[in-house]
DNA sequence: AGCACGCCGACT
DNA sequence: GTCGGCGTGCTC
């Protein structure tokens, strides 16, 4: 052929995907055959021969001219899909990330790829040119012309796999492996994998109303159910949501569809059905109308240089949103792309909302946990050509392939949620948007009212807050009111509500308003005591006590999700005298409606969440007053912006900050605080009652005056005085096993082992280990724990000591050895 | 992870 | 003498 490839090297670098323990951070040499070496790049999936027998999917990571002498190199068997999975800067970001929390290059990148583009087994030919000269195929091999015949006789556009390929024209795989590859050089077919297509993609059921069959025969009911039909059914209903919507089964619906008054079709869940598509039709361009403070916010960003962090310290209702859109309007006019990053919940949140208002859904990627295997793909090429310039997503939305990226945006960047607990990569959002952003040039914008306390010494120290004090409006934030519960008690008070707070709900229901009761504990009981033995019922694999649930009478472990019927006796000393108590969401639900008969009321927690999309229903129902007053754990804290909220009721404020965990003052607070943010977002002020057993406590005073530099102030202190972040990095070490004894020995002798790695490295001044000791809940799903903490005041160097000591270990198999860098949970 | 090699004890 | 237990070590 006429172009002479560049380079050419003989071996390839190929990261293999097998999750052993220590192959999968080595990589491994595989010459490359004839015809391939045009094809191949970084990223490209290959299959490999692996060991005796095994065929294995790898990545090509790099390439090489020379292996060690004594290695008997074997030939890449095939190649899964001409067009690479991602470039050498995108490796190389991995690669960081993978050094950076001591894991392996293919855990990250099981962590970043959508996982359909990861298991691409099934490869497809397609005939690229179907009208080559005549005398083309007569100079073919005999097998290359049975092949193209076979190709010939097919349907065009559609693919065949390999393997059927191979069985239909009788001829060996090898073989027919060969001839494809000098078919594909020729331009004549085409290799790549299945998952591009819509394979993938679910099907769903959808329903529309038919105008053509006006005059159809109906029953009494199925005018009924077509009455409401016509008032309800917007143009992307499904027929499941079409059901509950007017109240009757899908089997109505689909006799209904029989007699030709609606129709019922399947089509996939394209994305301009995604829920949010409904805000799309609200579109609102025109000018952004800023204030001072957002316009010097604005221009701070702009005028900051490549790669640099900012911090938008905007008071909740201080219009942090129209910064973000306003700066994002002038990086699409600058053809670079923007990338927002929302904690998992707020993806309903008024953040996506607004953008896909302004934007509209066409140049919008929504990167969830709930797009199918199919539209990630599909998104993901799409980010990918650079056809999407704006991705909002949650956590994991930092690894797609944004292409000119220009803007980071971090919303309620304080949110835990931007810390992946596990599986490993434990890898926190904020870090490798900083990394990303540096890398790339992009500049990173963190958002909150109540800032990562780390986030916020940092800003602090390099001149970086951004801040917006003055709320929309000139509202004031709501007035806060703190009831002492013990008071409140001793007045004869018995239930868990105060008398100021059920003055407060009744006033606010009467004024048609409403209210929001946050309570951070689920169930209806949330602990049994036996009073024969003094035990509390725990459950039979995690430490951990069982939350008893009214529904279906059952106990639960919110850890493992262990069930079990209401016991009727102590386990411990069969005695019946059981009592039930500890307030769950759902008997404080069950109180409220005893003083409020009258007030309609609407629950949120996980146990809500099982059903898909339950939360969002239960947001809707509650956005439009059709309930007064909604009770949940901390997700009633986060994203609800519902002008006609006006009272925030928080019950059992106590119990966050008193957890044995560093962060849980400052949880305690950010919870407080957003709650609170939750009242009076419309044009009447709001209230907050927060009923405390810690009146005075110096946290809950500081939430009571919304005094976020106050309490950091305070929190500033305390760190320092234990070394906890930002005066040290954090690192926690588990072991975990079946057998206590082996966990227990294990982690001590990590302990002893690494102290002396320490010494050595003569950082044991710097470096700081506690422990090991059993961690705060000793035992989950059977297994039991032991936690290693870790401090480092000496910064890099010993990060990477820790990190490098951490991959040396081999733990034997009947333990569970993990790191977790930056951990921000003792429990 | 798989899979083979290999070094010991129990059997046709 | 050989069958098979699973400890150890390797996979380009």
């Amino acid at each position: 052929m006429i172009n002479a490839p560049e380079i050419t090297y003989k071996y390839a670098q190929i990261l293999v995907d097998l999750d052993a323990k220590a192959l999968d951070r080595r990589t491994f040499s595989y010459g490359i055959p004839e015809g391939m070496d045009g094809v191949l790049e970084i990223g490209t999936p290959v299959t490999v021969p692996f060991g005796r027998m095994r065929q294995i999917t790898g990545y090509v990571v790099g390439f090489t001219n020379y292996v060690d002498p004594g290695i008997r190199v074997k030939e890449i068997t095939d190649i899964l899909d001409e067009e690479p999975l991602f470039d050498l800067d995108y490796l190389q970001f991995l690669d960081w990330i993978a050094q950076y929390y001591g894991t392996s290059l293919m855990t990250v990148l099981t962590a970043a790829l959508p996982s359909s583009m990861i298991q691409k087994t099934r490869r497809e030919v397609f005939l690229e040119a179907p009208q080559f000269a005549p005398d083309y195929a007569y100079q073919l091999p005999r097998a290359a012309q049975m092949i193209l015949s076979y190709l010939k006789e097919r349907p065009s556009g559609k693919g065949v796999r390999v393997r059927y390929l191979a069985s239909q024209t009788g001829l060996p795989l090898k073989l027919v492996n060969q001839m494809l590859y000098r078919l594909r050089q020729d331009g004549i077919v085409r290799l790549a994998s299945r998952s591009d297509d819509a394979m993938n993609r679910k099907m769903l059921k959808w329903i529309k109303l038919n105008p053509n069959n006006e005059g159809v025969e109906l029953t009494k009911r199925q005018s009924e159910v077509l009455l409401q039909l016509k008032e309800k059914l917007t143009e992307e209903t499904t027929l499941s949501q079409a059901s509950a919507l007017v109240k009757t089964t899908t089997a109505t619906l689909q006799k209904l569809a029989e007699t030709g008054a609606v129709e019922i079709y399947e089509a996939p869940q394209h994305r301009d059905r995604d829920p949010l598509t409904y805000y799309a039709k609200y579109k609102k361009p025109g000018e952004l109308q800023l204030n001072d403070e957002q316009k010097t916010a604005v221009s701070a960003v702009l005028a900051a240089d490549p790669g640099s962090r900012y911090l938008l310290y905007g008071v909740t209702g201080s219009g942090k949103t129209e910064v973000y859109l306003s700066l994002t309007e002038t990086m699409l006019a600058e053809g670079k792309s923007v990338l927002i990053l929302v904690p998992e919940i707020s993806l309903t949140s008024h953040i996506a909302k607004r953008f896909i208002e302004r934007f509209g859904l066409d140049q919008i990627a929504l990167w969830h946990s709930h797009l199918s295997a199919g539209e990630k793909v599909d998104a993901w090429r799409r980010i990918n050509q650079g056809e999407l310039r704006i991705v909002i997503g949650a956590r994991s939305a930092i690894f797609t392939p944004v292409e000119n990226l220009g803007l980071i945006v971090m919303d309620e960047e304080h949110d835990n949620s931007f810390k992946q607990e596990s599986p490993a990569p434990r890898y926190h959002a904020r870090t490798l948007a900083t990394e990303l952003a540096k890398r790339s040039g992009a500049k990173l914008l963190l958002g909150s009212a109540t800032p990562d306390v780390e986030t916020y010494r940092q800003a602090r120290e390099t001149d970086t807050v951004l801040p917006l004090r003055r709320r929309y409006g000139g509202r004031s934030l709501a007035e806060v009111k703190i009831v002492d519960m013990h008071k409140s008690r001793e007045q004869g008070h018995a239930g868990s509500i105060s008398q100021e707070l059920l003055m407060a709900l009744g006033d606010t229901i009467a004024a048609g308003q409403q209210a929001i009761i946050l309570l951070n504990r689920r169930g209806f009981f949330t602990l049994i005591l036996c009073n024969a033995c003094d035990e509390v019922l725990q459950c039979p694999h995690c430490d951990v006590a069982l939350t008893y649930h009214r529904f279906r009478e059952k106990v639960r472990c919110h850890y493992c999700g262990y069930e079990s019927h209401k016991p009727q006796f102590c386990p411990h000393c069969a005695s019946y005298d059981l009592t039930f108590t500890g307030l769950g969401t759902q008997r404080l639900e069950e109180e409220v409606g005893e003083l409020l008969p009258d007030a309609r009321i609407l629950r949120l927690d996980s146990d809500m969440m099982q059903k898909k999309f339950a939360h969002r229903d239960v947001f809707e129902a509650f956005h439009a007053h059709e309930a007064d007053i909604l009770i949940g754990t901390q997700m009633v804290a986060k994203g609800l912006d519902i002008p006609n909220v006006t009272l925030v009721g928080v019950v059992g404020a106590d119990t966050a900050f008193s957890l044995p965990d560093y962060k849980s003052a400052e949880r305690g607070f950010q919870l407080l605080t957003q709650v609170a943010g939750r009242s009076g977002r419309g044009d009447k002020p709001g209230k907050v009652i927060i009923q405390s057993l810690q009146p005075y406590h110096p946290v809950t005073q500081r939430a009571k005056d919304q005094d976020y530099e106050g309490f950091y102030e305070d929190e500033l202190v305390r760190r320092q005085e234990f070394d906890f972040p930002p005066y040290s990095q954090l690192f926690r070490m588990i072991a975990s096993s079946t057998d206590e004894f082996r966990a227990r020995h294990f982690m001590k002798a990590i302990a002893i082992n690494l102290k002396q790695v320490l010494e050595e490295a003569t950082l044991d001044e710097v470096v700081t280990i506690m422990g090991p000791a059993p961690c705060v809940i000793p035992r989950i799903q059977g297994r039991y724990r032991y936690h290693l903490m870790i401090k480092n005041r000496y910064g890099e160097v010993a990060h990477q000591i820790v990190t490098r000591f951490f991959q040396q270990i081999q733990a034997p198999d009947e333990i569970n050895f993990l790191l977790d860098v930056d951990a921000q949970s003792f429990l």
